[in-house]
DNA sequence: CTGAAAGCGCTTACAG
DNA sequence: CTGAAAGCGCTTACAG
C-alpha cells in the first residue's frame, strides 16, 4: 500500500522530478507536448494524488484558514461560518473550524495548535480572554481578522454588526405599534462582550432619542441558566414591560420557554422583537419579527480580509467594518394592547 | 519575520536538532537534566513553535480527519458534527468539515482535496453519486466511517438510526392516541437515499403491524420545493390524513409552513410527530412530539470506528451499527379528534 | 547521553 | 526544453 509519489510519476515518464513538478503546476510552456502527454500517462496509470503536506513545507503555505469561533450554539455563528467556508473552498482554501464554548482556555489551545498547523490565518469570534495571545499575532502581523465582537484596545481589523442600529430598529418597530413599556435581554455583559455591551448602550440611546425614560431594572443581562430568574423580576415589577427586545437568538429561547410557562401569549400579552434571524421565525405562532444581521456578507468579507492580508505585504490601518442590519417584520409586536 | 525553527534552537541551546527533537516527543530519558533545562530555556526564550506540516510529512500522518457531510442544513448533520468534533479533539485530532450540500461533484471535489490533504481518515454522511471512488478507497483500505447513510453494496462501517423503529414509535404514538390515517413525508427518494427509502418502508411495515390499509397516496416523497404541492395534495384526498410523520427537519418545516399558511392546527386539526429532535420543539405551539436521534452517541461511535481503523493494521470485517432513536412526547399528537 | 546523516515528497533557481 | 541539486522543518535509526 506504498503511495505512489512524484518520483514513481517521473520514473514512469521517464523525466525528472522537476518536469513533473512543472506538470503539477501547470506550467506547460516548460515542456514539450509529446512530454506533456507522457506525464499525463504516467499519472492517469499510476493513479498518482500528489502531496500537499510535501508542497505546503515547500511553500511555506497551507492555503488554509482556521476559523474560532466563541461559541457555535448561536445561529449567527453558524450562518456566518457556512458563508465563510464557501467564500474560502471559491478561493481554493480549506477551513478549520473550531468551537471554544466561550472558554478562552480552549480558545487558547485552538489558536496554538492551528499556529502549529501552519493555518495561513485566522478568523476570530473572540472570547474576551486571550487579549495578549492576539496582540502578539497583530503585532507580528500575522492575518487575522475578527468576526462579531473586536477585542477592546487591539488594532486589528473587525467584522461586525451596527449594534445601535439593530437596537433602534427594534424599538422604533415596538414604538410604531403602541408599545413603550420596553426591556432589553441579552447574555451576561460581565465579561464586556462587545455586542452585548453596545446592545445594551443602544438600548439606552433609543429610548433617549425617543424621549423615553431608561428604566434599570428594564435590562436584563445574564446567561441563559440565570435568564429565567431575570425575565421573571421583569414580570414581578409593579409596572410590568409591554414588550422585550431579545438580543440574540439564546435569549429569545428563553423568553419563548418563559412565555409559554407562564401563558404569556406573544404579540397580545408581550411585544417581541429579537435579533438575528432563526429558522423557525416563520413557523412561530405568532410569527417572529427579526433584526436579521447580513450574515452572507460579513463572511465574506472576514474571508476577503484574510486573504488580502495574506497576500500582500503591505500593512493596512486595521478597521471596524459595520453592517447594516434589516428588520423582518412579521406578527409577534403587530400591536399593542391587541388583547383590548 | 523569519519563524525559528528547531535548528535555531539547537543552536541557542548548543545541543542537536535530535536532541532537540527528543525534548519535543517528550523522551527526557534520552537526555540529562541540565540538558533537558537548556532546550527549555531556549524554546521559551526564541518563542518556538512547532512546525506541525514538517512533522506530519515526516510521520505520515496529519492527526487530521476529514468530515463531508451530504447536506449540513439539517439539525441532525450539525449535532452530530459536534460530537464528531468534540471527540476528535479529545484524541487530540483536527477536523476539517466539509459541506457538499447534496451534490455528488462538490463531494467528489472535497473527498479528493482531503486526500491530497493526507488527511488519516474520513468520516462521511455520503451523497449517492460516488460509489466508484468509495468503493476504491475502501479496497485499499482507506480509514472510512459512514454516517447517516451507506452507500448500497458497499462493504463499509456504517452508524445509523434504527429507521424501522423510529417510524414505528412515531406511529404507535399516534395510533394511541387515536389518530387512524396516518400519511407520512420524506424528502425526495429518487436517488435511493438509505434512511429514506428505511423509512418509507418502516412505515409500510408499522401500518401492517398494526392492521391498517396502505394507501399509496398517503406516502410523499419529494424536495422540500415541491413538498407544498406534494402536502396540498394529501389534504385534497377524499379522506384527508389525520396525522402526519414527518421524516425529518425540512419536512417539518415545509409542513409546518403549510399548516400555519393553511390554518390547520396542530393537534388539534392534524396530529404530526417528527423524526429529528429541533431546537424549537419546546417553544413551538402546540409543542412538537419528535423522535430524537442519539447524535452524541453516533457521533462518538463514527469517531471510535475511524480512529480503531487508523490505529489498527488488522482487518475487522465491516459492519452497521444501528441506533436506537427515542420518542419526546409532547403535545403535537396530544389527542385525535381534540376539536370536537 | 548526544550528534551526524538520511529522508519524508515536494518546488524552484540555475545550468546546460 | 529538461535535469541535478538544494532545501522546506521535522524525526529516527544508528554510531559513538
Amino acid at each position: 500500500m506504498k503511495k505512489t509519489t512524484i518520483s514513481d510519476v517521473a520514473k514512469h515518464a521517464q523525466v525528472s522530478k522537476s518536469t513533473v513538478s512543472q506538470y503539477l503546476n501547470e506550467r506547460y510552456e516548460y515542456m514539450r507536448e509529446e512530454t506533456r502527454e507522457r506525464i499525463e500517462n504516467a499519472i492517469e496509470e499510476l493513479n498518482y494524488q500528489p502531496n500537499n503536506v510535501a508542497r505546503s513545507l515547500k511553500l511555506k503555505s497551507t492555503a488554509t484558514i482556521g476559523v474560532i469561533v466563541a461559541n457555535i450554539l448561536h445561529s449567527f455563528s453558524t450562518q456566518v461560518i457556512r458563508s465563510i467556508e464557501d467564500t474560502l473552498n471559491e478561493n481554493d482554501f480549506s477551513t478549520i473550524i473550531c468551537n471554544a464554548d466561550d472558554d478562552p482556555e480552549k480558545e487558547k489551545k485552538y489558536i496554538e495548535t492551528l499556529l502549529a498547523r501552519q493555518v495561513d490565518g485566522l478568523i476570530v469570534f473572540p472570547t474576551s480572554g486571550n487579549r495578549e495571545l492576539y496582540k502578539r499575532l497583530i503585532d507580528s502581523n500575522f492575518p487575522i481578522v475578527f468576526v462579531d465582537r473586536y477585542v477592546n484596545g487591539l488594532n486589528g481589523d473587525a467584522v461586525m454588526l451596527d449594534n445601535e442600529k439593530a437596537i433602534h430598529l427594534a424599538v422604533e418597530h415596538l414604538l410604531t405599534n403602541g408599545y413603550e413599556n420596553i426591556a432589553v435581554l441579552t447574555t451576561s455583559i460581565d465579561t464586556a462582550v462587545v455586542p452585548r455591551v453596545e446592545r445594551v448602550e443602544g438600548y439606552k440611546s433609543a429610548m433617549e432619542r425617543f424621549d423615553l425614560p431608561i428604566r434599570e431594572g428594564y435590562i436584563k443581562s445574564m446567561d441563559p441558566p440565570f435568564l429565567k430568574k431575570g425575565i421573571d423580576e421583569l414580570f414581578q415589577l409593579e409596572n410590568p414591560p409591554q414588550a422585550i427586545v431579545s438580543g440574540n437568538d439564546l435569549t429569545l429561547m428563553e423568553f419563548l420557554k418563559y412565555a409559554s410557562d407562564h401563558d404569556l401569549e406573544i404579540g397580545r400579552d408581550v411585544g417581541l422583537v429579537t435579533i438575528d434571524e432563526v429558522s423557525f421565525a416563520e413557523v412561530h405562532y405568532p410569527s417572529l419579527t427579526t433584526i436579521a444581521q447580513p450574515t452572507f456578507e460579513m463572511g465574506k468579507k472576514a474571508v476577503e480580509l484574510v486573504l488580502h492580508k495574506f497576500e500582500s505585504e503591505q500593512y493596512d490601518e486595521p478597521q471596524i467594518y459595520r453592517f447594516d442590519p434589516s428588520i423582518i417584520i412579521r406578527k409577534s409586536a403587530e400591536k399593542a394592547g391587541a388583547r383590548i
